[in-house]
DNA sequence: TGATTTTCTTAACTGAGGTCAATGAAATTA
DNA sequence: TAATTTCATTGACCTCAGTTAAGAAAATCA
């Protein structure tokens, strides 16, 4: 199992020595998933995260059986349904393998038994908690103030790969905006540019 | 001061004795507010939550030299930069009064610090917190998967009071649409009712 | 209260995204 | 590889919010 990198990760947040590895080792695992493939579903109890060392993910919901993205998880991040699993509800999103992908998957609630024993992962998972806030701050305000087509470009300059590599519907999901206007933005700036 | 609903408030997340009152009250301050004061300014760090006992207030910030507002509190209803207060980031957002108003103050550094004596009190934190990013993700969601005139309907199902409490334009803001686009879903909405 | 400023409404126009339908391109599958 | 399905693009048309500007209503203040 490849931990390499979720080490490293969790080391942009806290410092962790070696020694920890030992005990984060029995609360991984390894998943293989295949394009297309739902990782966790929607009406399940949201338990776990999952480190991307390969491939992406998007996480979505279904209303009124129009499904909507909210968010794309690539290499590097982690994916998880953790709304879900701080309101100890049944998750209301599911989260869906867009290419091939290779996780390393933490349980939630192991990583909280964990915590009495590591300090510096408790607070990991403070810290987790807030950034995840923090983003959907950032991202409600976006979505308040700007236009799909700023939204657009955003995303086109934060993550241009996201355009190579997911079905320009998801991403027309993510923007909150049909197919065919997400169409019309792209001949838009292939035109000025 | 009038504490009463405060603590009402709190034990709506945990249950709190009366002894523990004593050792909130050196935390607690009352102060008033004019009209159109500014509470907590942009620019300032957020270290304190206001408990409404009187009055509405609302939150917002300012891009481009336009303001959004992103919530309006009203009575029994906490204010705070609580974003700012994580981040340890100067707030890019304001909070103002819009009626007269009388607030509870309680410091967050003060708060913090009873943690250790009061557990229960570690636990609210824990739960707004958790209530706030709730109520953030189920805003996120409205944003994107409704129109304005969806949103209107649901303001005016859940806070019909606003509406005669609140300058039009600010609840525009809030909706993220135009005075005169608001201006003309109410018109369509008296026409059809 | 009366005067002045601010806010709200209305109208005409513009533009961007939604809808529907058809076609072309790409990905899947046999 | 060919056949089939899925996805992306385009066009025509429609709807609704943005913009600008004017006037009405309401709030503020002297």
């Amino acid at each position: 199992m490849n931990v390499e990198k979720v080490v490293h990760f969790v080391r942009q947040f806290v410092p962790l020595e070696e020694s920890i590895l030992e005990s984060m080792l029995p609360i991984l695992s390894q998943v293989e998933l295949k394009k297309n493939e739902i990782w966790q579903a929607e009406g399940v109890m949201g338990t776990s995260m999952g480190f991307i060392n390969k491939g992406i993910m998007r996480l979505y919901f279904t209303d009124d059986g129009e499904e909507f993205t909210q968010e794309f998880y690539a290499e590097n991040e982690f994916a998880s349904n953790f709304i879900s699993y701080v309101k100890k509800q049944p998750s209301k999103t599911a989260i869906q393998a867009l290419e091939p992908c290779e996780l390393i998957v933490m349980q939630l609630d192991d990583l909280q038994n964990l915590y009495d024993e590591v300090p510096a992962l408790d607070r990991f998972g403070r810290l987790y908690a807030e950034q995840m806030l923090i983003g959907m701050y950032d991202k409600m305000n976006a979505i308040l103030g700007e236009t799909p087509e700023q939204r657009y470009y955003k995303l086109l300059d934060s993550k241009p790969d996201i355009f190579s590599r997911v079905k320009q519907y998801y991403i027309a999901q993510y923007l909150g905006i049909r197919p065919e206007s997400l169409s019309r933005i792209r001949k838009r700036h292939m035109e000025s540019s």
